[in-house]
DNA sequence: AAAATCTGTATTATCTATAATACTAGTTTG
DNA sequence: CAAACTAGTATTATAGATAATACAGATTTT
């Protein structure tokens, strides 16, 4: 009975990589159930590395209970496409759907200042170069297992409206409006990113895994920048889900996001 | 003058680790110009390696041409914020834009059958276990560069009305609508992953670079699953953008798209 | 029953990373 | 100017990971 939650990575660094590699295949649901995964030797030849680097990695994927290996036979998947309890987010709030799921959330404080805006910042928000900002880190956790690793930036004359506490403890948004930012607009930009040795820690994950990016700006009914949001989250915890529908006629026919209807729906 | 578009990458295991990450920070914005990087000595502290490790992995980002190295004085970005010409997926198409920019694309098939399907594909598109469909998986360029892997699973029946020659040169949504799907409803999520070794192949990128990931189902009027696309997109080339704005009033008040307006749209 | 394929196990040479150095030459700070 | 940074350049010993092999035992296929 092993309780180490996809924590027992490999030694070596290549060992690592496949081992990485393997398991997001797993937990991605790109390998199911079943006689799946390839033998030894193949695995071995199409990652470049020698059978005795692939079985490390397998020793680690057996070790967190995600495959089976019988000799004679091959080596299975176990745990297949039933992760634990990924959390998704809204799409119509911007929020992850937490309390609707029963999950218990912690939200730590990593780290907490003012100061000048960096380039990417300023830029992104249209402020002056010299303007100082709120910068916060924080941890996300759902019952106990952290999923996102969020920087905010906010402007210092609308932040000193709230206490660190606050942070702590409330999300950025209704802070904000409590503050009397009339929130209007907001820009979203997903992509993906590897995990960097602070945000591997405070996440609980390797070095070098796989990270959902999301930048977010937000803007007042003035179109001033009052939130830069660089948020990172773990494949394995949180998914962005946009259930859509197609509406209109002809050429105008296209895409729009089914509100109201998220995931389990019977219909 | 190299043009070696990032694949100088360093000859150890842990220096493509480091490598790797620094550079996803850099072309991911968190890494802009000027003075940015910390010493070579912390850096080796903070990834846990020894200096001489690191360096490996700055003399591959050097030469690459996003870093400058001066003696004495520290190393600093220099592409930061300027990525190549990262194609954006529009939403209200599913579709990337790309004819709007300019961009001259092709599309590469590498596979093509037809199998029973997969266990996940199954369970998501509702399929008889039993059912066949036709797997395919295509490389789209951009100005020559690859920056998607896509696989799609269509049921057998329907992939019939379309050729191998269609799948190369147009959108599956085409040859969809054209074979009289009436197609209602999609599903997407959207996550990250690692690159195996096929699929970095595939992109031209280093095994183990991050990738974004989207997973989308798509229902006819009956409910019935017509397409199941699972797409791996280099983050380098490739963003999500969402442009949303604030609607509603009270309680009631919630993020919608903003449609018609993305980035640069003159409509 | 035989052949093929797989995991399990072991051994050894080689490559790689590390640590502990030392030193030079630029640059910035006090 | 002097002190305290920095990157650039070496060297060497040691520990560790990897590659290349070989063979035994289990299972499946022919």
């Amino acid at each position: 009975m092993h309780m180490n939650r996809g924590e027992m990575l490999p030694e070596g660094a290549k060992a690592q990589r496949v081992y990485l590699s393997l398991r997001d295949q797993i937990t991605g649901g790109s390998l199911s159930d079943g006689d799946s995964l390839p033998g030894e030797q193949r695995l071995a030849e199409t990652f470049g590395v020698s059978r005795v680097t692939v079985r490390r990695a397998l020793d680690a994927l057996a070790d967190d209970g995600l495959i089976e290996r019988r000799a004679g036979s091959g080596t299975r998947v176990r745990g297949g496409s039933a992760p634990d309890k990924p959390v998704a987010m809204n799409f119509t709030t911007l929020m992850p759907q937490l309390v609707e799921m029963g999950h218990s959330t912690t939200a730590r404080l990593l780290s907490f200042s003012y100061g000048p805006a960096p380039d990417f910042v300023a830029r992104a928000m249209d402020l002056a170069a010299d303007e100082d900002v709120q910068i916060a880190t924080r941890v996300r956790s759902a019952d106990g297992t952290p999923f996102s690793h969020l920087t905010t930036y906010v402007p210092a004359d609308i932040a000193r409206n709230y206490s660190e506490d606050d942070l702590a403890s409330q999300p950025l948004f209704a802070l904000l409006e409590r503050s009397g930012v009339k929130i209007e607009e907001a820009h979203q930009s997903v992509s993906a990113t590897l995990a960097g040795p602070e945000v591997a820690e405070a996440l609980g994950i390797a070095t070098g895994s796989a990270l959902l990016s999301l930048r977010r700006v937000v803007r007042d009914v003035n179109g001033k920048g009052v939130e830069y949001l660089a948020g990172l989250y773990r494949p394995d915890m949180f998914r962005l889900e946009m259930p859509l529908t197609r509406v209109g006629q002809g050429a105008a026919r296209h895409w729009e996001p089914a509100i109201g209807q998220d995931g389990e729906s019977a219909a």
